[in-house]
DNA sequence: GATGTTTTTGGAAGCGTTTCTATAGTAAAC
DNA sequence: GTTTACTATAGAAACGCTTCCAAAAACATC
């Protein structure tokens, strides 16, 4: 024997067939005598034996491993703190459960060579990050009948997958109910990027809460961003130099929060006397920043960790129907946000608010 | 023919022998005559064959994949951004090769089953993020006969593990040097965790340079941290409570850097009138913050790329002799150091050294 | 038309497992 | 002492592909 040893060395040195040393290394020695079993699992150990997954996969027909896929979109990982987030979770069920994750990152928006590379036979499913309109993901009933669970991004029904997201629409709406109910009828919203379904969730909500409240909305302080920082920053720029200015601004996100609350600084506006401002996601960096940002935290771990436990029961009972799931937010009540008059805060009811201390009310 | 579309069902399609349909789907239609080779192709084409990759990988004896391992001392990859980087140029690389990665995120200390999950097979070679002392990642030898490349970490060179890394000496002694320059003689150091060989690294190249310049080295000046923002908070508390302060301090690490910089803001102690802060690393979300942090830059995804290549190379020519390579880092010179006394500044000759607004002198 | 050469194609043996089914061997039941 | 019923083990096919080697076909040479 030269090489690594296989199924076929410890057989050999136990003294037995093939089929009863991997019957037994599988854990199934109940149908051995006591000491044929005790003779392979000693020669397994002895040889160092482990088995082949590659063999193993082709002759059970599943490989144990989940892909995860990123957008082409954002196909650098760095910085994309959603992807990563979401990716803690899923390796934390996954893990555990024996499967490997194999790391997609398709460079290419045809759809035909994206799904070659996915769907080769190497993976018994797949976790679809955050597609975005237009992604080559979304094609994925023309070109796979792969088990899949989309994750970070709401998409119509018509796309026919199963996902996991925050619950963007209730959170902003709480965001927006809250930011109102501290005297705010003059709001400004910070729009995100075009291509993601959540941009559009969001400002519905912010519009849709904004109009229940009989507050109209004023569509020069809606401003156009693209989840970054800079946008962010050119938003506050466009929006300061007007004459009339809300008292309040909901950006789609921390990113652009914290971008526009800098350009506040350099500006020398002050926040929140002069202008409030509030964000979404609870990103980290944002709270390292020492900026008390007020904002919506999301359990995005939690996402990931759902996902990858609706995909396993989907392979495990082959049901593909496709499942929706939506993950609530928390809103986040910290600096950046003031009073607009002396008016008493009721807690909105739609969402658990969690105060800087960390004590829910 | 049901299921997925086996070379077989491709080959009896085109009327010919399964090695026929192989060899001209391999690219190898040379050795056929031409109308051959065009009724293989359309018969693929018609059936939307894929090869299956876990056959694939069994004929040959290869996966065309390679393990990326972190260590399970940082098994939640989240804001693990040294792991973002380094993986992203680890994907830039491999991926166009048409190379897959698994990623492995081990969650036990028990070395035997760490080695168990990587090396079963399914993985050609493997790159080990950033192992810590006492990882079981170390123990590579004993445990597995895969190409590894570890990054991440300057190790001793008993472990006989080739190595890419940032050139965490020679960037601590070039800051060092330039924070000298600028004629600080009393400067105070954030050593990083103690586990890691880069802190060790760093704070011996922080000792050399003070020592070369005969400046002696204060010890209740040199501060434990952890490379968290929160120790580099702590010692920002622990130091500015002595009578006798340095004029300035260089914390092993951007995110000890900061948590000193929001503790002097916070005990408005100012920077870097009373006290010039340096870092290292040129993190993120330490530039975002406006902080004008003075620091070194590496080039993460650099190293993560280059380390593929290194892996790549090691595969394909079978030499497994250990090689080291390190990366300079750049300094980049912002606000958060000044001047000790009127002195010409005069650039170090072993690094390059980048100005805020982004030109090289 | 026999022989040698080159070009095309196919047979068959793997790769390392799993798993279905078959076969001894033994014990209990009649 | 035959049938029934297990128990313990092994044979062999299959998974889908690659690849070495041989066979067949086509063509050239004498």
């Amino acid at each position: 024997m030269r090489g690594k040893p296989t199924l076929r060395d410890v057989a050999e040195r136990a003294g037995c067939s093939i089929t009863t040393a991997s019957n037994i290394l599988q854990g199934r020695s109940h149908l051995y005598r006591e000491d044929m079993a005790q003779r392979v699992l000693s020669a397994a150990h002895e040889l160092g034996y482990r088995a082949n997954s590659v063999a193993r996969s082709l002759a059970r027909r599943r490989t144990a491993t989940i892909g995860v896929v990123l957008d082409p979109q954002h196909a650098r990982i760095t910085h994309n703190v959603y992807a990563h987030d979401v990716l803690d979770g899923v390796l934390a069920y996954l893990e555990p459960r024996d499967y490997d994750i194999r790391l997609i990152t398709p460079r290419t928006n045809d759809p035909a060579a994206v799904w070659r590379r996915i769907d080769n036979g190497s993976i018994d499913g797949v976790v679809l990050i955050a597609p975005v309109m237009g992604s080559p993901l979304l094609e994925w009933q023309h070109y796979s009948s792969l088990p899949a669970v989309a994750v970070g991004s709401t998409l119509p029904d018509e796309y026919l997958l199963s996902q996991v997201d925050i619950d963007n629409d209730a959170a902003m709406a709480a965001l927006t109910e809250w930011v109102i109910q501290q005297g705010h009828r003059a709001i400004g919203f910070i729009k995100g990027h075009p291509l993601h379904w959540s941009a559009h969730q969001r400002e519905r909500a912010f519009r849709r809460t904004m109009t229940r409240h009989g507050i109209p909305i004023r569509e020069e302080w809606i401003l156009q961003g693209d989840y970054g920082p800079e946008s962010g920053a050119i938003a506050a720029t466009q929006l300061l130099k007007q004459k009339d200015l809300p008292t309040a601004v909901i950006a789609a996100n921390d990113d652009m929060a914290v971008g526009f609350l800098q350009t506040c600084r350099e500006l020398e506006v002050s926040v929140p006397e002069t202008i409030s401002i509030a964000g979404f996601d609870d990103a980290y960096w944002a709270q390292r920043m020492g900026m008390h940002l007020t904002t919506v935290e999301h359990d995005r771990y939690q996402v990931g960790y759902l996902a990858a436990q609706m995909l396993l029961h989907q392979l495990e009972t082959g049901d593909s129907h496709p499942k929706r799931m939506l993950i609530p937010g928390t809103l986040v009540v910290r600096r950046t946000v003031a009073l607009a008059h002396a008016l008493a805060s009721v807690p909105t009811p739609n969402a658990t608010i969690l105060t800087e201390g960390g004590s829910r009310q």
